[in-house]
DNA sequence: GCCAACGTTGGC
DNA sequence: GCCAACGTTGGC
């Protein structure tokens, strides 16, 4: 089992939003490193930590699992959809995702600004100078620092 | 294949 | 709102 941070931003789909729906079909990703971890290095049951971004407090709200392997993302065909990539076809399609399964909320948001202050995070992909990637490995030792620290 | 221009991300 | 970082696009 490997472990994954995914994230978003709440004001567009929080924590709360996926508590209420149970299970979300992660459309939208357009960036081809983080749709190989999706496609190539996600499997069914892996952790995930829940990432609230561009907002008050960004940081760690939640834990989520993967919920499927990577299948076509179907807003890429979607011709009205914010997401439609003229450039993929059901033949070769160009972007994938995976389904996400609310586990839980963490008793508090773990701020980002704790997580830099942590020197067992050293090394940690989201810590990593101008990382804009929206979801990232994380290793089972940094998922455990990051739990100790809820 | 290079590289300038442009767009996006996301913390602050 | 600013700006650093960096991915993508497209002309050449």
């Amino acid at each position: 089992m490997r472990y994954w941070l995914m994230k978003s931003e709440p004001d567009v789909f929080s924590i709360d939003d996926l508590a209420r729906v149970g299970v979300e079909p992660w459309t939208g990703v357009r960036n081809y490193q983080a749709r190989n971890f999706m496609r190539d290095g996600m499997s069914e049951g892996d952790g995930v930590l829940f990432y609230h971004s561009s907002c008050e407090v960004p940081g760690v709200a939640g834990l989520a699992r993967v919920a499927s392997a990577a299948y076509p993302d179907p807003t890429q065909f979607e011709r009205k959809s914010e997401y439609f990539d003229a450039k993929a076809t059901h033949e070769d399609p160009r972007w994938m995702l995976v389904d996400v399964r609310f586990e839980r909320k963490l008793a508090r948001t773990i701020p980002l600004v704790e997580l830099k202050a942590q020197s067992r995070l050293d090394g940690f992909a989201l810590l990593q100078r101008g990382n804009r990637l929206s979801i990232l490995p994380v290793t089972k030792a940094q998922w455990n620092v990051i739990l100790g620290m809820e």
